[in-house]
DNA sequence: GACTTATATAATAAAACGATTATATAATCA
DNA sequence: TGATTATATAATCGTTTTATTATATAAGTC
């Protein structure tokens, strides 16, 4: 299978790369290369409010780069596997340190969400 | 030649993509792809002041991602060829839209800056 | 050595961004 | 159905960023 490279814009890209620069978002897609999250994991996992999580989530859910599921009381957020440039997000994800101590931290305080 | 990945914390790529994210860095670094470009030349490219292109310019020196080097009046900036994350920064670099017109567009008006 | 040209720095103002608090919505449970 | 839990939205505030204007520096020219 072919990947197709079509050219991004000055301001698209740079749109997409202000939205992946913040700190916390960026922790959050490194997280979500490897895990799905719902949205009170993310909030055990940083020290900002719960509403400050679910405007950093919105902010990359409609720049596409993450989708949601609900199940139950749960929101699961995870990378949007047709993100058009996913291509190019590995290669800055894959660059950064690894963040997975972040959800053993949860599982070891009891604090993952797993439902089925 | 093999090429040497490390991996860099949350806050420093953080800092690296807010560094490249701007949409005038952007446009100066993907110009810098293809031609060296001295301050002058950036100032007629854009609509923004000589002192906001030099701020620009000084952000990316002090970010590593570029150089100088004067030339009598003149100080050119081009690619830093040992910045560490190169690779990363190329990967961006390519899936931006070609900026050359805005070389054309000097060189057809008589502004390029060519001191042997 | 004074004048001009190219660039940098400093101070400041406007805009963008990310946080907080308060409140609304949506799903489940008793 | 009323209470509880998970998440989203709205209003607002402080910080950061990027622009502007004014001024300084540094190199070449007459």
């Amino acid at each position: 299978m072919q990947t197709i490279h079509h050219h991004l814009s000055i301001d698209h890209m740079s749109q997409l790369l202000k939205l992946i620069s913040d700190p916390t978002r960026l922790t959050m897609l490194k997280v979500m290369q490897s895990f799905e999250c719902c949205v009170c994991e993310f909030v055990e996992m940083f020290d900002i409010s719960q509403p400050a999580i679910s405007q950093h989530l919105k902010k990359l859910k409609d720049g596409g780069i993450v989708q949601e599921k609900r199940n139950g009381h749960w929101i699961f957020y995870s990378l949007n596997p047709n993100y058009p440039h996913a291509e190019m997000l590995e290669t800055v994800l894959d660059a950064v340190v690894e963040q997975s101590g972040r959800i053993e931290e949860l599982t070891k305080n009891g604090l993952r969400v797993s439902c089925n």
